[in-house]
DNA sequence: AAAGCTACCCGCCAAT
DNA sequence: TGATTGGCGGGTAGCT
């Protein structure tokens, strides 16, 4: 990865709005890099929301958007979110815009269908990328030159990176605090901004294309681990099958994921242990032993600490929306 | 529910 | 000589 590059001044980040822009999109990179902290807890990213003109209308609401085009040249780095509607025309001016930011050597990266707008601007002719795949068609019908590739979750070409359907745009923009920051800051941004934790490291084992897996990654051991959660995997067990010693299967875990073994190990198990519940019918003292908690008890500690709930009240609200469509509400 | 015990984590530093 | 590793120790989180 690009080590070293110290970021002195806060990244700037600006995220493009235009008519019909999808709200979701436009406000996951808000969100994500609106809320990173670096790791001496200030602000990592400014940033700031770019129009043509001060109004734009979406689906359901108007926005009025600050910042106009012609200041783009403050950006260094340009999110474009997705379009609702594919067939909309697009903005010279927009797609100028863009180019000119590329010129200057600006990243660029789309979320969902706005690769549409970024492949107008022929930035990723003769390059992989990535939509939402049922777009994915069409982006490779209206545009020849583009490798689209519908079967990643997103594509990073180092200066210009898009991504797949909205959650996948979650994924690029963590995966940019990632390259910037680090994993650790990566994974206390997803945090911040109460996302699914896994997504700022190591199991995403479907986002095919990313950072070169370094020689020393991590990602067989996370699988086995994975794999085996029931078991009791003890740190110094799991650095023996690394063949590392604790210390430095501690570091990497920090690098790649963003958090220690046990921790990992944790979420891993707390998350699994949602499944279950969600489609299982055990008695939480089976789901606790077969996630690999001791007891019901520590089953319940962490996962109301992760989830905000207890694992009857989860189970309980699954239930109740697969099976009872017409029942009277009564949740929290 | 409190207390004690164990395992873990990570800064630090010597060794490679 | 700079970078990486692995051991040590003590403060903490997790478990009994």
């Amino acid at each position: 990865m690009i080590a070293g590059s110290r970021p002195s001044t806060p990244k700037r980040v600006a995220v493009l709005a235009f008519d019909g822009v999808v709200l979701g999109d436009l406000s996951v990179p808000i969100e994500i890099f609106g809320r990173a902290l670096d790791p001496s807890r200030r602000k990592a990213y400014e940033v700031r929301v770019f129009s043509e003109e001060p109004s734009v209308e979406t689906e359901h609401v108007r926005l009025l958007v600050p910042w106009r085009l012609s200041s783009l040249s403050w950006a260094g780095t340009v999110i474009i979110p997705g379009v609702s509607d594919p067939n909309r025309p697009i903005s010279p001016r927009l797609v100028a815009s863009i180019q000119r930011a590329a010129a200057r050597g600006v990243r660029i990266a789309s979320i969902c269908s706005g690769a549409f707008l970024l492949a107008a601007t022929g930035l990723l002719d003769g390059r992989r990328a990535t939509t939402h795949w049922m777009a994915a068609s069409e982006l490779a019908q209206r545009h020849p030159a583009v490798e689209v590739d519908a079967d990643v979750l997103y594509v990073d070409n180092g200066e210009v990176l898009t991504s797949a359907g909205a959650a996948a745009g979650l994924d690029l923009c963590l995966h940019l605090v990632r390259r910037d920051f680090g994993a650790r800051v990566a994974a206390d941004a997803a945090r911040a901004a109460v996302m699914p934790l896994e997504r700022a490291g190591g199991q995403a084992q479907f986002i095919v294309h990313p950072p070169p897996a370094s020689a020393e990654s991590l990602q067989p051991i996370l699988s086995w681990m994975e794999a085996h959660l029931e078991r009791d995997q003890p740190t110094a067990v799991i650095a023996k099958r690394a063949a590392m010693s604790t210390r430095t299967l501690s570091r990497r875990f920090r690098e790649q994921t963003g958090s220690s073994p046990a921790q990992w190990l944790i979420r891993a198990r707390v998350r699994r242990a949602q499944q279950l519940l969600e489609s299982g019918s055990s008695s939480i003292e089976e789901v606790a032993a077969q996630v690999g908690f001791g007891t019901a008890a520590i089953l319940r500690e962490h996962f109301n600490k992760l989830v905000g709930t207890s694992p009857q009240a989860y189970r309980r609200a699954f239930k109740t929306d697969a099976a009872a469509a017409g029942g009277a509400g009564g949740d929290t």
